[in-house]
DNA sequence: GCCCAGGCACTCA
DNA sequence: TGAGTGCCTGGG
């Protein structure tokens, strides 16, 4: 991977294992708009273009700092997705055939906060849905970026919500979650330093968050790519192709995964909710 | 009008 | 320890 400046943004070339419609689409984030080869997406604080054709992608408007101290590490660039591919696809014939279609995806590193309240409004919902709640929460508590463009409310932007706002919001019965998430007096990043399975424990002292919430916080943005989050598709797609379709519980699907998958759990979960997701 | 969605809490056995 | 049920909301 290169990176050069270019006019007022960064491009970006000699890269792989990147396709920035896989990226947004598979369901791992949800403040981005655009389509095909053209989005933009609001994280950390800031709106990026992002323009990919086959050799380059433009990020703009960027600095060269910017670039280097968020992008990088969001976008997760210096990872080598080739040889995650690469042993994921020798693992088995349908995952294989998913990394095959969907090579392009790569996890997102998020914002801890934004992440974890994000998954809390997805349960029960629908994407448009969700997408359409943290734009609210954004224009009522976050900060104003540029025209009309919010960034997601900081917890301490978040601290004088009430559940009559929250409700406006769209959130539904997820309100009082969020407002334990809010009132949750634990720093995320100092949760940090510990180990997977103490940061899940602590999460999941939050009202409403359960497994698969706390899964997707410690994988997108925790960057614990052992972990394997289940909901009704990987689960589906799970019993599909390790279990012969046969009913198995949530905790023998993450038995399974973690012994096959390892360190790379997160990364399959990934290429095979996309795959289950667009298949039909 | 009815059903259900990328879960979770709560209840009951 | 597991199964059953209700939940805001909006789109089909």
């Amino acid at each position: 991977m290169r990176y050069v400046k270019y006019k007022d943004g960064i491009k970006m070339t000699d890269f792989n294992s990147f396709d920035i419609g896989q990226i947004l689409e598979c369901g791992q984030c949800f403040r981005f708009f655009g389509k095909e080869n053209n989005y933009f997406i609001i994280a950390y604080g800031r709106k990026l273009n992002i323009i990919q054709s086959d050799d380059e992608i433009f990020f703009t408007p960027c600095s060269i700092e910017d670039f280097e101290n968020i992008w990088i590490n969001y976008f997760d660039l210096e990872r080598d997705y080739l040889r995650i591919k690469k042993i994921l696809s020798s693992s088995d014939n349908i995952l294989a055939e998913a990394v095959n279609l969907y090579g392009g995806i790569r996890i997102l590193q998020q914002d801890k906060w934004e992440c974890l309240l994000s998954f809390i409004i997805s349960q029960n919902n629908r994407i448009p849905q969700i997408k359409k709640v943290i734009q609210n929460i954004s224009q009522m508590f976050g900060t104003e970026i540029c025209n009309d463009c919010f960034a997601f409310p900081t917890r301490s932007q978040l601290i004088n919500a009430d559940e009559k706002k929250l409700m406006d919001c769209r959130t539904g019965f997820r309100a009082k979650y969020i407002l334990d998430a809010i009132n949750f007096d634990i720093d995320l990043e100092k949760l940090s330093d510990f180990s997977t399975a103490d940061i899940k424990q602590k999460l999941m002292q939050i009202k409403g968050v359960g497994n698969k919430v706390a899964d997707c916080t410690l994988l997108f943005s925790f960057g614990r790519h052992e972990v394997y989050p289940i909901d009704v598709w990987v689960k589906r797609v799970s019993q599909e192709i390790f279990f012969d379709n046969k009913n198995v519980s949530i905790k023998q699907i993450h038995e399974f995964a973690e012994k096959k998958f390892g360190e790379l759990a997160g990364f399959a979960q990934q290429y095979l909710f996309h795959y289950i997701r667009n298949k039909v």
